[in-house]
DNA sequence: CATGATTTTAATCATTTGATTAAATAATTT
DNA sequence: AAATTATTTAATCAAATGATTAAAATCATG
């Protein structure tokens, strides 16, 4: 099943990644359940036979994507959280700006990972490898401990912050469709709006810690 | 077609109601794309052909049942905003609080319905009959207006506080199955966690106006 | 370039799924 | 109670859809 012959010089030229890159988009705008192994055809412009060809099955293709695509991010969410290098605030800001650089780029990532898990939470959740973050192995733990220890964090539960930060940074993505249309912005305007949030979402989550 | 002979008596008893909420449930729960007709005639208990003899098609049922249940919200959500005899300030915490209760009782409709919109934008923000909410009709900007005249507003882009409420309200509900899933809390023990929200998103919103 | 392996295509299969139908049952009216 | 109307059921249809197959086309290798 699609060995290749020699070396692999056929990087995203290929059948096989013509019909992952067809899949990831069809995937991530219509859903596991809305998308027809038809339609992804139709969107690579290859023969639907192909897709069982060299996936068995559009179930096996989705977890490929889907693990793929979200693994890199997470890998890279994780570089980012496990610096020793880098404070608290400095993570913060990194992660806000990373993820938001990646939802611009990637705008329907955020509704179709969480309407997955919310129609299959079991599968996907386990399927994403989450269980490779372990609370010992992630640095950023070991530093809200230290600040504890030092009485320097705020009286905030702080899973509270964190549904903050992560709320203010992806909902705004989710909700755009209906954002956009309920105030006439553009999709440009729309990103711009988000880039300005890069450095104020930050500033508000500092604003809270100290005033609430 | 089911016209009832004598007066109703029957109110959510009837064949047609006892549908309308399996309908609801598998709906809201699995998607419109991922819901089989017969899933929802299992949930109900009720022969599958009942669903096309009352409602015509599983379009149309879903029609029925989406802007049944979400222009009611919305109403509810408008009688609060266009109240004159409430300012600004309660003005929001009504809304979140209302939105939170709303919330805990139905925590799969935002997903659903972002997802619906995603999926097919036009359409159901059409359905939704959202084109009622004319500027000139709603209260609360008027009050914005007024303060905004006496420069009692923040500097702040007004855009950014009302998705900054929005989010922090809504898409806790959104990341529950991950959320929960991630810290092993309980649904009991989330809802507790969305209860103080219904005080801390105000003044976690004041402290960002001011220090923002 | 001839042979064998790999990839692609068109046609087709089997199942699922939304919808329909005709007959059976229940309710209402006369 | 007979007749009429409304509701429910089981069986079935037609289209959609995931998957397969056999043959054709392409490519690699001796």
């Amino acid at each position: 099943m699609a060995k290749k012959a020699t070396a692999e010089i056929e990087k995203n030229t290929s059948t096989e990644e013509k019909i992952k890159e067809a899949a990831r988009r069809v995937f991530t705008q219509k859903g596991y359940a809305a998308t027809r192994t038809r339609d992804i055809a139709e969107e690579s412009g290859l023969n639907l036979a192909l897709i069982n060809y060299y996936f068995r099955s559009k179930e096996k293709l989705f977890d490929i994507i889907i693990v793929e695509h979200l693994q890199l991010f997470i890998h890279s969410v994780m570089e980012i959280v496990n610096d020793p290098k880098t404070t608290l605030q400095q993570k913060m800001e990194m992660l806000i700006s990373h993820y938001i650089d990646m939802l611009i780029e990637n705008p329907y990532i955020p509704i179709f990972v969480l309407n997955e898990i919310n129609a299959n939470p079991e599968k996907l959740i386990e399927k994403l490898g989450f269980e490779k973050m372990q609370r010992e192995n992630i640095y950023i733990i070991k530093q809200w401990e230290e600040m504890a220890a030092a009485k320097k964090t705020p009286a905030i539960n702080p899973i509270h912050i964190v549904v903050n930060v992560l709320s203010m940074t992806i909902f705004p993505f989710i909700a755009s469709p209906l954002l956009r249309n309920r105030t006439g912005m553009s999709l440009g305007e729309f990103n711009k709006l988000m880039e300005e949030r890069k450095k104020l979402i930050p500033v508000w989550i500092n604003a809270m810690i100290k005033n609430g």
